[in-house]
RNA sequence: GCCGAAAUGGCGGAACUGGUAGACGCGCUGGACUCAAAAUCCAGUGACCCUAAAAGUCGUGUGGGUUCGAGUCCCACUUUCGGCACCA
């Protein structure tokens, strides 16, 4: 009997859709099992095959859940702000909202064709306005607090500024920018904008001076993406660091919390430590270095206060605001050259290159603040002015940076730890004894710290201080399409929050979106909008993850105009049990969302710490990027062979993306165009029709070409991007084989958390099983057969076993092998010919998280009413399970030499004496002496001689 | 550069806490059915040695180590992928 899918599968959408079969409500009386992806950004190019591999893992963890009994809450939105609609309105004239639509649109018929079971009454979407209605809100609250370092917690604004009026700032517990002190009267007597400018240093949503990425031909800021070496992606112009006034959130204050709370997260240990490395604590000292002959000192921090007598110089980042008051007359030219020169180098760049160092002298000196010894004061750009203090004391004997440095411009290094007894110590490693270094001598270097911070304390020198690599998170994009700011400014540049019932505050239309003049945002442009009454709006929007650090609460009451979602909704619901999204998000928005929740858990807005209890990173799906190599620079443009490679420089040639579709034998070590693939190709891409292409033997024109010839092409596995036009598309591969097998076929493809290649070719082994599934249940002449005759043993084993391991299985997200018994199980109960309800109705149960078409069918079919997905997951009996034989392994020297099949009840010494009785095993033991037999029960025997 | 992950047949992958490497599927080879093909079904399929079988040798990125026994643990390295704060 054949399944025509299509018709079917479209049954069942239908019914689904009709009878709300998915819908879920909030039914306090049953357990929850909230299940999440997450949710995407609804791109142009529209869904590919790799994006539902999660989605379909957790579809199958929400099915399998309800059906084992819980309330699941499986919802489905998109995270509709960001760049790529803005820059395609810029290039098209499309205005973001309508191309964001159909993209929401079209990405919504593709999940729905591939069967998921989403509730869409609760679909959230970041740009609609009773969305971001309450991001602003949120936003609000964040500037409206601060945080009390002794409570622990965000607190409202207005108390402390209740503390300002009695006591002024000194000893307030609270996380702030800026350290100027002044008292209770002081405070009073600031004028308002001063006052306001204070409070910035407190707020946990604060504008504050920061450095972008601006690309003055362009008149924008650019993302580090949109930059591909020291320039503009687009166009190639040169980019600099640009210093503008931003929003920021105070991250910062929450980064303990957010270290020490991970300990209670289900979240594999490698996605632990990237968030631990990102928050990056650090203890140190904070200190102090006089300049010289100037009434100024260089903070800087450092994790090694033990080596401060091997300091022989500073070095300041380029941008710190001293340089330019330090540097002496006769420096200042270089020093001037060398910031322009380090502006244009992205800060990746800077970190990165770690072979060169560069630099210039300010000619200023520092004094030791032991020795009292000259210290010269340099600047050089792998200091970032981001990081810590922005300066560094350098110490060449044990820094490999400031080693190389200190070598490229002849500074002294001078060793101040003896590691002569670490044989295998780096140079940076915290061992060894210390010399050179006056009181400290002798002494280990994990207790010459302790020792010299005391000193340091002591003599009011510096501090010990726990130091954050964490910054503040930029919150500010002078972007378009993204949540509009609920804050104004009056001329004297005083700040004003909207009130909350005026919320949502919508983003105004523009038909032309184009960056604004002199770093404004593209809404300075809406001037109706901008200025009103006597005020002005930020024009500022907020970032791509603002609407994402919180999207997955307004799920639990997505459509609730009166808060962001209820508070009873809130307590049920909780957190989200299963967390399911790529390592991409790693740290951005996990760090992000996870600060806005623990945020929102100070205000008792919600009830959890932690807002993902568990989570899983699903492996990204990669495609086959084929690509001709192009001789750079070539007249006319010359194309060669793969083979050919070795006889060009790397830089001489660049890859030219082939669409897979024209090239034969893709993913191969002999992909080639051949005549026809080259007529294609040049037809897509005309602007090489006048090419020469050049293989091993011999070169053609393309008018010229004979039939015969193939130019090999460089085959590789990557991204499945548009980019690369090697998209493979779900609806195509649901058309021609249906969604259960798509979805199958994606869990079958290898572990949910590992990358693999996408190559449709194994799909038929899927597409089989499903037919013999289906077959399953009728007769050689199409009839459908369930027999009501009780199922034998063998039967009953190979269903339960099956069931035993599904089960382990989608606990354990291991769906690869799920896919696998599934076929094991329906091969043996083919071979035996089973028609049987009693197996065969449980194993349709059992498949329907996986393809739930075909169970569907298969269970109305057989006279089942309501749904499938709403019956009981079968569970395992391990009676039917039991086996009375064991099948050993038997040894010599760990080498497997024969099986041995026993009965189970044979105890150890039987089984000692009888294996040295084998045939098979005596002629091994020959003139041999065993030393050792190693039993372990029902596992293997080994015999040692 | 820094941080994280991965590497097993021609391919995707399996192997629970160290205990039969290659489950399951694709592909390939041979066979059945057919006028023929497709589809379907059956058998074989890590490499080497050998006419063949039996038996054997080698084999989980590379080099070392621990262990009765290592794909799995330890050390060093290579390559590929993800992130590095304005892509989402």
């Amino acid at each position: 009997m054949e399944f025509l899918h299509r018709e079917i599968e479209e049954k069942w959408r239908r019914y689904w859709n009709e009878n709300q079969t998915y819908k879920v409500l909030d039914d306090f009386t049953k357990p929850k099992f909230y299940v999440l992806d997450m949710f995407p950004y609804p791109s142009g190019a529209g869904l590919h095959v790799g994006h539902p591999l999660g989605y379909i893992a957790s579809d199958i963890v929400a099915r399998y859940k309800r059906m084992s009994g819980y309330n699941v809450l499986h919802p489905m939105g998109f995270d509709a702000f960001g760049l790529p609609a803005e820059q395609y309105a810029i290039q098209t004239g499309i205005h973001p909202s309508v191309s964001t639509a159909q993209n929401i649109q079209r990405y919504r018929e593709q999940l729905d064709n591939i069967g998921f079971n989403y509730d869409w009454s609760r679909e959230v979407i970041t740009c609609d306005p009773g969305y971001y209605k309450w991001t602003q809100w949120i936003f609000l609250k964040l500037f409206n607090s601060y945080y009390n370092t002794s409570e622990q917690k965000a607190k409202p604004i207005d108390e402390l500024i209740h503390l300002f009026e009695r006591f002024g700032n000194h000893s307030i517990p609270a996380h702030h920018s800026e350290d100027s002190l002044f008292d209770a009267i002081e405070w009073k007597s600031k004028s308002r904008l001063e006052q306001e400018r204070i409070l910035m240093n407190y707020r946990l949503a604060y504008r504050k001076s920061a450095y972008v990425n601006w690309c003055e031909a362009l008149g924008t800021v650019l993302a580090n993406d949109e930059i591909k070496d020291g320039v503009s992606e687009r166009g190639g112009h040169p980019v600099e660091k640009k210093a503008m006034l931003q929003w920021a959130l105070r991250i910062t204050a929450y980064a303990e919390r957010l270290l020490k709370d991970m300990e209670t997260l289900e979240w594999s240990d490698s996605l632990k430590i990237m968030q631990s490395n990102w928050i990056g604590k650090s203890v140190g000292a904070q200190l102090f270095f006089a300049v010289e002959d100037q009434n100024e000192s260089i903070e800087v921090f450092t994790t090694r206060p033990d080596t401060i007598f091997g300091v022989s110089f500073m070095v300041l980042a380029p941008e710190h605001p001293l340089v330019y008051k330090i540097t002496s007359s006769t420096q200042k030219t270089f020093v001037e050259n060398y910031i322009n020169h380090s502006n244009h180098k992205t800060e990746r760049e800077r970190q990165s290159d770690n072979k060169s160092v560069s630099g210039v002298f300010t000619g200023a000196y520092a004094i030791h603040p032991f020795t009292n010894a000259k210290i010269p004061i340099w600047i050089a750009d792998y200091v970032l002015i981001e990081y810590g203090t922005g300066a560094i004391m350098a110490v060449p004997g044990h820094d490999k940076r400031d080693q190389l440095f200190a070598k490229q411009f002849n500074l002294p290094i001078l060793q101040v730890v003896d590691q002569s007894n670490f044989s295998n110590a780096d140079l940076e490693d915290k061992v060894g004894i210390m010399v050179n270094s006056d009181f400290l001598n002798g002494i280990q270097v994990y207790q010459a710290i302790q020792d010299i911070l005391q000193v340091l304390e002591s003599k009011g020198i510096g501090k010990t201080r726990i130091q954050y690599k964490l910054r503040d998170a930029n919150f500010s994009r002078q972007r378009y399409w993204g949540e509009p700011f609920p804050i104004y400014y009056d001329a004297q540049g005083h700040t004003y929050q909207l009130d909350e019932n005026n919320l949502p505050l919508e983003l105004p239309h523009l038909e032309q979106i184009e960056p604004g003049k002199s770093a404004k945002s593209p809404l300075a442009a809406a001037t109706e909008w901008v200025n009103f009454q006597d005020y002005t709006r930020e024009t500022d929007t907020m970032p791509g993850y603002a609407g994402s650090s919180w999207y997955f609460l307004r799920y639990m009451d997505p459509n609730n105009p009166n808060a962001f979602a209820s508070t009873e909704n809130i307590n049920y619901w909780k957190e989200v049990d299963l967390y399911i999204g790529g390592t991409e998000h790693a740290v951005g928005h996990l760090m992000y969302s996870r600060f806005w929740h623990k945020f929102l858990y100070d205000c008792g807005l919600v009830n959890t710490t932690e807002p993902f209890k568990k989570l899983v990173n699903q492996g990204m799906i990669q495609g086959i990027i084929e690509s001709l190599l192009l001789v750079k620079d070539s007249h006319p443009p010359l194309f060669i062979d793969v083979n050919l490679k070795t006889a060009y420089a790397d830089d001489q040639l660049a890859r030219i993306p082939v669409h897979i579709d024209y090239v034969s034998d893709y993913n191969t070590d002999h992909s080639h165009l051949n005549k026809k693939g080259i007529l294609e190709f040049v037809k897509w891409r005309p602007e090489f029709a006048g090419s020469l292409f050049k293989n091993v033997d011999t070169s053609y024109l393309l008018n010229e070409i004979s039939d015969d010839f193939k130019i090999n092409t460089l085959s590789e596995t990557g991204k499945m991007s548009k980019r690369y036009h090697n998209v493979v598309n779900p609806d195509d591969v649901i058309a021609e084989y249906g969604a259960d097998c798509f979805r199958m076929y994606e869990m079958f493809l290898g572990p949910i958390d590992q990358a693999k290649p996408w190559d449709t070719k194994g799909i038929d082994g899927v597409s089989k099983f499903l037919r013999k599934f289906y077959n399953l249940f009728y007769s050689a002449n199409d009839q459908f057969i369930l027999t009501d005759e009780p199922a034998t043993a063998e039967e009953l084993k190979f269903l339960h076993s099956c069931i035993k391991k599904v089960n382990q299985d989608i606990e354990q997200l291991s769906f690869n092998t799920s896919v696998s018994a599934f076929m094991i199980c329906v091969n043996e109960l083919k071979r035996i010919g089973c028609t049987k309800k009693e197996v065969l109705i449980p194993l349709a149960q059992l498949l329907a998280p996986f393809a739930p078409f075909i169970t569907e069918e298969i269970w109305h079919t057989a006279g089942f009413n309501g749904s499938i997905h709403h019956s009981e997951y079968p569970q395992a009996d391990e009676n039917h399970l039991i086996k009375n034989e064991v099948n050993y392994p038997v040894s010599i020297n760990g080498k497997k030499r024969y099986e041995w099949i026993v009965s189970k009840s044979m105890n150890q010494t039987e089984l000692q004496e009888q294996v040295l009785q084998l045939d098979e095993i005596k002629k091994w033991l020959e003139g041999q002496e065993i030393k050792k037999i190693i039993i372990v029960p029902n596992r293997m025997i080994n015999i040692v001689i």
